[in-house]
DNA sequence: AGCTACATGTAAGACGTTACATGATTTT
DNA sequence: AAAATCATGTAACGTCTTACATGTAGCT
């Protein structure tokens, strides 16, 4: 369902676009947001069409689809935003390695969070620069705000659980 | 591949449980990390004893099956924790409805956002529950950490979002 | 006798990833 | 002429959800 919701999202954004395009924008201004690749949105977009959300707009070359969200289409986008629950589905990976931290002996669990961190720095800092001015964001400054408070949570996270590890294992080594 | 390494985090950490027991467990400590019912996890455990991960200790009344972690489980479960690389696949709709939000006029996406503020505030409440004194936390305590500040992350987006959704409020009625 | 909690499973379908496959146009 | 990019798709497989299905034990 949500696909359709980003892929509506898009369309109505930025107007007609292909299934190509729309790849596309997934990889460099959703993909922080929802993920998708062609082999995915390609079949959707067929399905979507069916239901009178989306219509082909056009053919260009290369056999080349434009797609155009319909009125329909964005009535649905329109409900669904308004409408929609917040529904925490949560599966982090990194999270469930939080979780399992205390399985770990003090010097694995460091370096685990180590990695971790670096990780949520390097998104960070991705983060940062898409938002840097001159940057172009059509849309999604909120998203980009909510992603750079959720990396630096994590970053943050990363330095006290350090903070921690740290001090257990120096009263490892004190014993 | 992550909800066996759940599994098994869970039987190293409180030792031998039915599928039953872990389902429960799911619900009540992992919930928040990793989400998973007993039609996953029964299939689950069978195939991660076919696979030797896993093995039915003993048979309890009911049909209850016990199951224990075996040496090999213990090691791909070390090997997960210690050598997984951070891989972030986000895929949130509420990041998908922030992303979205400036299609909507203003007092939709107000409203939208208040919802998205009241659910993570509540969320919130949960979690510093569980890590309130004299609540038993057999592993996890920096997972609550990393939710807790997630959730707080959540919060204060919404906050700052609102304020400038008031602001954008204000400045189109006095126009 | 009926209700609740225990305990396990199957099956259909939605959603997502990886690998495979094809061909057109543009650039080097 | 070769390589890169554009452009679309299918198939197999794995994961996750929802609905269905069954039976036991304890409590009232």
């Amino acid at each position: 369902m949500s696909l359709r919701i980003a892929l509506l999202g898009l369309l109505d954004a930025t107007g007609p676009a292909s299934g190509y395009d729309l790849a596309k924008a997934f990889e460099k201004s959703l993909n922080h947001v929802w993920q998708a690749g062609h082999t995915q949105i390609y079949p959707e977009l067929v399905k979507m069409a069916e239901d009178g959300l989306v219509e082909v707009e056009s053919e260009g070359a290369r056999g080349r689809k434009i797609y155009a969200i319909t009125p329909e289409g964005a009535a649905r986008l329109h409900e669904w935003l308004v409408g929609h629950e917040p529904s925490v589905v949560i599966r982090s990976e990194t999270a469930l390695q939080a979780f399992l931290l205390s399985l770990l002996d003090v010097d694995d669990a460091i370096a685990v969070v180590r990695r971790i961190k670096a990780d949520a720095e390097s998104r960070l800092a991705g983060l940062e620069c898409l938002g840097s001015p001159g940057s172009e964001l059509f849309t999604g400054r909120f998203a980009l705000d909510l992603g750079l408070r959720q990396a630096r949570a994590m970053v943050d996270w990363a330095e006290a659980t350090l903070a921690v590890l740290g001090e257990r294992k120096a009263s490892l080594q004190g014993a």
